[in-house]
DNA sequence: GATTTATGAATGAATGTTCATTCATCAATT
DNA sequence: AATTGATGAATGAACATTCATTCATAAATC
């Protein structure tokens, strides 16, 4: 006859989106976009496939709300980060950098997600759309604080767009080291890297950028 | 008769296969990697879906000779300028540098296609195989680049696998902008932003990475 | 005429979506 | 307190579609 499942307890909405989303960015960093099926995520959560299409209306709007987790995640990261540094502009903008290796998020599984929608945008638009809010207000934020330290230090040759522009490329090429370098860098290498580059951008601030924040409330 | 296959026969191959390797990489433009199908490609080559097994034994084959045919051109250009370059170390790293950013590599079209398949890496290890030796060679020569203007600019400050590593994640990241990118910046401007970076790693040769190398033969 | 090359319909496997069914929960009623 | 009924969350088999691969046939070439 027919067999019984084992039916879990209902649990809260949202607690079931997270389970998806994160059984979702699991596939996607081991099985790439293109290998990604319902099915695998399904498996991956532990829950019916039935239930994908219960909490997302389908499989693309469950991956945009990948996307837009991440996006989520980062934003949240460099805000906290800002919010916990004292007003010194270059201690400020290292501590902008340093957001990108932080424990939390400079993961091979999680980098190897962005670059996967990284890799679709071109092809699927609204992957940018996703974006476009977050980057813009990042860039903006990263631009100012460029103009600020360009502004207190005296960097008349460098203009704040360029560096900004600068620095995040930067960044994120050595995330893209992590994922298709040869040589297995470390987090804290590429930290290191970063702050080089920066320091190479700003050269009289160096002891600033090297100093971790530790200012907390 | 001659059961032998003369020289003449060769040619048609070679570019009957050139053709399937260019509409999979116009397909994987504008369709990213998940929805390149092998009839997509077939119908822009103008050929049949059966001539893919012909000429590459499946679909996964034809992918790899998309990536090895990028990373062929991408290591004949640097090549080229070097050889094409005087022997001036900035000069040389200069026009390293620039490759990543002439007409015929810098379309976004084709840096798209390069994030299409830096995206699945982690999932499909097999695309780093294919281009390991030539990221060997690239990572290899920027060093030893940046290891000739060390010693003969006296930067005792930088060391040149550092440098190299900034300065390969840099240029990949200003790529990345031309993909994700909201304001759309142009080659020409991209090219700057690669210089200034250049220049802020080393500062007293601004004015050699911006000249334009203009020997041949 | 023999051999190689090209074609595309056919095939079966894989995938996204749907929906009838099951059953835990809880309010209403006895 | 015990019983009933209504609700909707969870499930996964069934379905329609898409896709890579195959191969019998046609066309081209020698």
């Amino acid at each position: 006859m027919s067999k019984w499942k084992p039916v879990v307890r209902a649990k809260p909405r949202e607690q079931r989106e997270r389970q998806l989303i994160n059984a979702a960015l699991e596939c996607i960093s081991t099985l790439g976009l293109s290998d990604t099926t319902v099915q695998a995520v399904a498996a991956e959560a532990g829950m019916a496939v039935g239930s994908i299409s219960q909490y997302f209306d389908n499989k693309s709007r469950l991956l945009t709300a990948v996307l837009r987790q991440l996006s989520e995640e980062f934003e949240h990261a460099w805000r906290q980060a800002l919010a916990d540094c004292d007003p010194d502009p270059a201690r400020r903008l290292g501590a902008f950098v340093r957001c990108y290796f932080q424990p939390a998020l400079c993961q091979r599984r999680k980098i190897a997600v962005w670059f996967a929608f990284w890799g679709e945008v071109k092809a699927q638009p609204h992957y940018q759309e996703v974006c476009a809010r977050y980057d813009r207000l990042h860039d903006e934020t990263l631009e100012s604080l460029c103009a600020a330290l360009i502004e207190a230090g005296g960097y008349r040759e460098r203009r704040a767009r360029e560096a900004a522009k600068l620095i995040a490329s930067m960044c994120q090429g050595l995330w893209l080291e992590l994922v298709t370098g040869r040589d297995r860098l470390k987090r804290t290498e590429l930290t290191s890297l970063a702050l080089d580059g920066l320091g190479a951008l700003f050269p009289r601030h160096v002891p600033a950028f090297a100093l971790e924040t530790t200012v907390r409330g």
